[in-house]
DNA sequence: GGGTCCGATGGAACCGGTTCCATCAACGAA
DNA sequence: TTCGTTGATGGAACCGGTTCCATCGGACCC
């Protein structure tokens, strides 16, 4: 197993030498650095972490701390955040937190260089001090100050409802997300928005945890409205109303549209039912960019970026 | 931030003891070993991880392939392995890999010191030569020589099979799993046993992909064999059964029993629905216990556990 | 032509632990 | 009493990189 000597060896330079040229700091003459690549890739040379580590006092480790790994719409943000970190040489690791993700950042602040932080729940100012220890972006919420990542959801429901409105809907029920979740408020305000301005009917009902089951309990209260369309929060839920409405005997979309996300509508044929479509890896990778940025100095804490979410159907 | 010598001048000991007494070699006099942990602990020392891998030559991290994250199968596992990986003062990272699991090892294998492989397809030899660079577990999966936890699904498929027999179902359709599945191989082959010996007439579907959209369209393939019962491969090709059959008229368990999960038929109030309950966690914590232990030199490489997967319902 | 400045390079210290080896005291055995 | 043995401890090397500082040669300027 070759090491920096080595390498260092065969391109004839020293050790010093050769850890520059390998991390390009630009000041070894050029036909130097092309002589110590050569060697480094020839011999295989593959640097130890530990060592880099060590001498740099960086890990090179990012936690992304997600409340739970049973909902799939985090799991996308955690592929697309990993896929970045390789490209960025990165190390991504997975912390699941209860509730409760101050906590799991404090007891890895240590282990790692920054954190991805994924806490729809929670205060805001618990959900900050998190961020404290190392740098942090936080992902699909916004707290001011921290660096942040969201889907603009919240617009997309407005547009979602004013269009379904549009439609003919004029009686819309929401069945809104988890108590205390951050887009879940954002929601819940552009769909009431949407709906006075087309003047259609509201009912929100919530709050609700973002499960199957809890698409299924709240079906007979979403049919009892006499609503001709329902948004619900999360897809999960949709879910749990499309297969619980199949065994009442409502017809989707005949007597009721359930606007999901566009691969489930398209996987059941469903027509004329408007969608929102949130890319999770997106996001994810978002995240971890602005943190690498951070990282390297780029960037400054506080930016807040939102990525917008299509309408589809 | 306190170091080893820090510690070390404040118990009045060296730094070598100072390092014998935090690891519990027993080799320092009991008396040392507690004045150096009084002294750590007074002063709030964390060793240095990247320090410690760079002297001992492990890394302390353990890396989870997964093929992806999509699958809530899979979440579980992860889940598991992570609690137990905390416990025991490793960290896990997660890696995924499309289908390729051997290249995902290949390119980590240097960065950590051992793989949990979740690899449900592709061939033997290619999984295997995976475990080969550093200590691995197979999970859900087994290939002589290698150390692998399964959940026995297939004994509980075969239990379910005959469970629906002995309740008057005279057709049988089990939807089968993934092309190349190694549990799906399993499962069909503990399926017809089942039905054969019970009498049972059975159709098999498949191979089909783990998901949603899958159980939709396998639907009206299920309902032209006139079956009154569905085993299907995983619980989200259930999911998309029992969502397109609402659509079609079929009512569920009334004309099919579809045996999905014990949560989702709780959800739904399904009564005389038998199906199996996998506990993904434990199969996560076992993998990661099977890892630690072969680390340590406890277990040689080679053993295979089977968890019991129970029949509800 | 001599002095200055700059870019490229090498030597060596350093990051913070672990562990080999030597030392030393105390104890039991001859 | 003396020697060998054992247990506890300290000194120092070492893991494999990064980076500060010194050196050196050549280009440029006066």
């Amino acid at each position: 197993m070759p090491d920096l000597s080595d390498v260092a060896a065969v391109a004839g330079v020293s050790k010093a030498t050769a850890s520059r040229a390998l991390n390009g700091s630009g000041l070894v003459a050029a036909e130097t650095a092309v002589r110590v690549t050569a060697a480094a890739a020839r011999l295989g040379y593959v640097p130890n972490r530990a060592a880099r580590e060590l001498a740099r006092g960086r890990t090179g480790i990012i936690a992304i701390v997600v409340p739970t790994l049973d909902n799939t719409f985090f799991t996308p943000i955690i592929a697309g955040a990993q896929a970045r970190a390789e490209e960025a040489g990165l190390q991504l690791t997975v912390a699941v937190h209860a509730l409760d993700s101050a906590s799991a950042v404090e007891r890895l602040a240590r282990q790692v260089d920054g954190f991805l932080v994924v806490a729809p729940r929670g205060s805001d100012t618990l959900v900050a001090s998190a961020g404290a220890a190392k740098p942090a972006v936080l992902v699909d919420r916004e707290i001011d100050g921290m660096t942040s990542v969201v889907a603009d959801t919240a617009s997309a429901f407005g547009t979602l409802t004013s269009r379904l409105a549009a439609e003919g809907h004029e009686r819309i029920v929401y069945v809104g997300g988890p108590e205390g979740s951050w887009q879940d408020r954002q929601r819940t305000a552009a769909v009431r928005d949407a709906a006075r301005a087309a003047g259609a009917e509201l009912t929100v009902l919530g709050p609700r945890p973002a499960t199957f089951v809890a698409g299924v309990e709240v079906t007979p209260a979403v049919v009892e409205t006499g609503a001709t369309a329902v948004v619900p929060y999360a897809t999960s839920i949709g879910l749990g109303l499309l297969l619980a409405l199949g065994t009442r005997g409502v017809e989707v979309p005949r007597d009721l549209v359930v606007s999901t996300e566009p691969t489930v509508i398209e996987a059941l044929g469903l027509e004329h039912t408007p969608a929102i479509d949130v890319d999770g890896e997106e996001l994810g990778r978002t995240a971890m960019d602005l943190l690498a940025r951070q990282l390297d100095g780029q960037d400054e804490p506080g930016r807040q970026v939102r990525l917008p979410v299509p309408v589809r159907g």
